[in-house]
DNA sequence: CGAGCCGTTGAGGGGATTCAAGCTCAGTGG
DNA sequence: CCACTGAGCTTGAATCCCCTCAACGGCTCG
């Protein structure tokens, strides 16, 4: 089996792109994860599988686009300008999540797509989508499934991290990072200032929460941007919060 | 043309319900506005257009939905209790809008939704919409359309109204509430508890600041619950607030 | 090695909350 | 008819949490 970390490229050429994504990492969760292996057959184009860097968009708010993308690792951060001029990001999408989806409807994109991680992803032309759902049925139903799921993701965020003190909407923000981590090498952590346009503080409130949850032991830094978390001790602190 | 206070019930007998659906105030904006008149007449079961009180539930979160609606008139809120124990309103629908899809996903409701005024509303039944979207394509576009208005109202809700100084969030609320409003009796303002589970404030601030708009003419009460909003001004204190 | 970005920490001020007290108004029952 | 009641709204005073302003340190990179 092969592993997240190869690219589909380097897999045998006489596989067609069927048996790449028969053989996906994140197939289980992904948007043709719906398929059978007669529906894989008719993947008779190949699929690309671009890699971002860290800060680098995957689109921006107001354009088109050609196309949608499976995340196959990584995480990616939606991102706006506000009415009032201030930088907000609005969702963050993980590994296995289907993004973009506004382009199959001709719609522009809401938001900036930023990853905040080196990102790997499945690149979904709009046209294959469209012809899939037609030949596919179970792919429309998964595409509305996806959609319901940004919905409530989109809900969770607003009634999770923008409320309440300062400093449970970061251990919340924590909760739900851990939930996207990779989990073999930690988890990530935003800068303080991406964390103040998430949870609506300023960098300095953000930073000197992080540096008390550090100081606790909730906290512990493996590098610039990750850190390991004991989940023991962060469900306790979130409980604590929550009480008092 | 009839009104659209004029119970469908009370139109002609003879005429089926594609004829009712034909002649609906909210056509333009409803789910089977994309049908033609062919499509229509594929509506051969007739859709009950149940009203509710003010502060009467659609349904409760957790349960599995039979039917979403379309809105004919009033306006319905979303609401959840958080993981903290707090009661909060994730999202507002008006006329026009299609609410409860996930019910075509037989997945549960996030959410408890709840008029806010008093509701009209078209129930279309899980069973119907699925029938209807196999038999007419452009229900499935449509429906997918929904989903995505769904998604952008969410983010417009968490990067709007929940982020920034107190007055600019009670403002970015009356801006969108008058959006939502009937137009001919004023616009629907919610009580101060509700408008704090709206913008994550007490309602001692809500009421501060509703107090201060009147001063400043912004607010005019008209009713108990109904006020007169001056655009220009609402519009003035909105980029002041935004320039300050 | 200096420049710049990011994170951290401190001190002070301001805006929202908390606690508390009246107020209006609709509904109820004597 | 009208006091009584209770829910929702308003306003005040004190407190507290977060923001603002400021300085400093570590790190990368030209």
């Amino acid at each position: 089996m092969p592993s997240r970390d190869v690219p589909l490229y380097l897999q045998p050429a006489t596989h067609p792109q069927a048996r790449a994504c028969a053989a996906c990492a994140v197939r289980e969760q992904a948007l043709f994860g719906v398929l059978d292996a007669d529906g894989l057959s008719r993947l008779h184009v190949a699929i690309a599988t671009p890699a971002f860097a860290a800060d680098e968009a995957l689109w921006q708010a107001g354009t088109v686009g050609m196309a949608m993308y499976t995340l196959r690792s990584g995480i990616v951060r939606f991102e706006r300008v506000t009415a009032a001029g201030d930088r907000r990001i609005v969702r963050l999408a993980g590994p296995g999540h289907l993004i973009g989806q506004e382009t199959l409807l001709s719609a522009p994109h809401a938001d900036d797509a930023v990853a905040c991680t080196p990102v790997q992803a499945c690149r979904l032309p709009r046209t294959l989508v469209d012809e899939l759902a037609r030949s596919e049925p179970q792919v429309v139903r998964e595409l509305m499934r996806r959609w319901q799921a940004a919905v409530v993701a989109a809900e969770q965020w607003a009634s999770e991290l923008t409320a309440g003190p300062a400093r449970r909407r970061v251990l919340s923000l924590l909760h739900q990072l851990v939930q996207l981590s990779d989990g073999d090498d930690g988890t990530w952590l935003p800068r303080r200032e991406d964390m103040g346009a998430m949870l609506d503080l300023t960098t300095e409130t953000a930073s000197r929460i992080v540096s008390a949850l550090r100081r606790e032991g909730v906290l512990q830094a493996l590098s610039k941007q990750h850190v390991r978390v004991d989940a023991q001790r962060l469900d306790a602190a979130r409980h604590a919060a929550d009480a008092g």
